[in-house]
DNA sequence: TTTCTTGTTTGGTCCGACCAAGCAATGGGC
DNA sequence: GCCCATTGCTTGGTCGGACCAAACAAGAAA
């Protein structure tokens, strides 16, 4: 039972960190609620008798989180008000650490694939015709016989996007938007070096239709199957081969398959 | 295609953003490392040509992602390190926006199935004998006859990461964690109102058993449907009964179901 | 009534100063 | 010659004060 992780920590508390303590108390004790409005700044710190620099910390973090939404002047939207914008916080956390090769492409991959598989599960259940006409637009945009390869991505982002948010799940909306955006410049650099663009082009074209088309019948088992082998068939065949081909060193494959496990 | 959403920006630059934007940048490209320490913030100043306090409100922001770790001194771990701890910083962001109601408790199950139903695929395909007798440590003290509530939380906890852990895949596990973690409360307080706990506690142990099992005898599709349905079946038999009982006001159905949907 | 000016509030930025935690080099005592 | 306390330097942590610019509100001037 004596873990030894377990006994490191410690962590003396600065002041910035007390601070947001006590912010958070009252985020958490639904005290502060979204649209609410934090007192300002100087007065922050007569009442926490701390400097301006440590609130300060503490509100650039909150700010970093997206939960709160910081504006200068004495109108009804000035000051720093509770705000709620988790997608870019998620998206910015998620690029620096899979940046830093924590999270391998690999290891992103299978996420996402569980993410979208219950987004088009919950999408066949509950998408509405608006949701299904938005798909259908995405589709039609990809469908042009010569559309660039930046315009397919483009559109491929929003068709998975708009099956996400005809789930109507936002933690997982917004999960699958930042892993997306997380792993973009890693998805066109594949793209871009793609061999046989058409024939890989014309596969996307026929999954992304069979997948909107059993959203469209409601039939979940088949959507959230659908999107997962269309995540993992299109990883496997693209990304992989293309990023491990000519180019293909070592460091590429680590990227790849991440670091081995040691335990 | 004009969508009203997209001519709201333009966000005026603040000087800590830059700075932040500077540091991603390095860290984007590679050239910032794992355990890499970023010049003294007083150098810092004279590189950037800014104020102190602008490096430090980017620092601030990098430390709650747990991309940086700062210590005090002149030794070989002290200044600004590099790190990776991004639970910690995934599970705080996921506490607020959950307290905010941003994410209804409804949604955050829906995606821990998703995320624990592929630890559990991953697990049954490559757990070792050593990630095997983990989770049956945890199974054993959930075992116990007269096991308190709290320890038998606990011990599902960690079961649960164990999977998670076994899977390999550290992002799944990580944001397993930050999820688990974020509402940890909510399930404490549903644990306890429970009326009749003891079934609850017999209905729970045979399906972590029969998880196991599954794990243990490599059907990764058993394990992950039966992992789906113990979460789904978790929360719908307990924590949606519960938390709505007695004091279920609507503020309460609110939290679980969130606000309606609005297009 | 309308328009311009002025003042106030608010976040944004910077500077300079001091503190305490650590480590490293120094030097006296054995 | 070796050990250990002292001293000094580097580093993040904290603070107070000052000034700027944006944004709005109130009052003055047309």
């Amino acid at each position: 039972m004596a873990e030894p992780t377990l006994w490191e920590p410690v962590p003396r508390s600065r002041t910035y960190e007390l601070v947001l303590a006590r912010i958070e108390e009252q985020i958490l004790a639904g005290k502060l609620r979204v649209g609410d409005r934090l007192p300002p700044e100087r007065e922050l710190v007569e009442l926490l008798e701390v400097s301006r620099a440590a609130i300060r910390e503490a509100l650039r973090v909150l700010e970093a989180q997206g939960v709160l939404r910081a504006r200068v002047g004495t109108g009804p939207d000035s000051g720093s008000v509770i705000a709620a914008m988790p997608s870019a916080g998620l998206t910015q956390l998620l690029r620096l650490h899979i940046a830093l090769a924590n999270f391998p492409v690999k290891d992103v991959v299978e996420a996402r694939a569980a993410l979208e598989r219950s987004s088009a599960r919950l999408a066949a259940d509950q998408a509405t015709e608006a949701d299904l006409d938005r798909m259908a637009e995405c589709l039609a945009h990809m469908d042009v016989p010569e559309v660039s390869r930046e315009e397919f991505n483009d559109h491929d982002t929003r068709f998975h996007v708009a099956i996400a948010e005809a789930g109507g799940n936002r933690l997982v909306t917004d999960l699958t938007v930042a892993v997306r955006n997380a792993v973009r410049h890693t998805l066109m650099t594949a793209f871009h070096r793609l061999d046989d663009w058409e024939a890989e082009r014309d596969r996307l074209r026929a999954e992304h239709h069979a997948i909107h088309d059993a959203i469209a019948a409601g039939d979940a088992e088949r959507a959230g199957d659908l999107v997962e082998s269309h995540i993992h068939r299109f990883h496997h065949d693209v990304v992989r081969t293309v990023l491990q081909s000519p180019e293909g060193t070592s460091a590429q494959s680590a990227i790849w398959d991440g670091p081995p496990r040691e335990r």
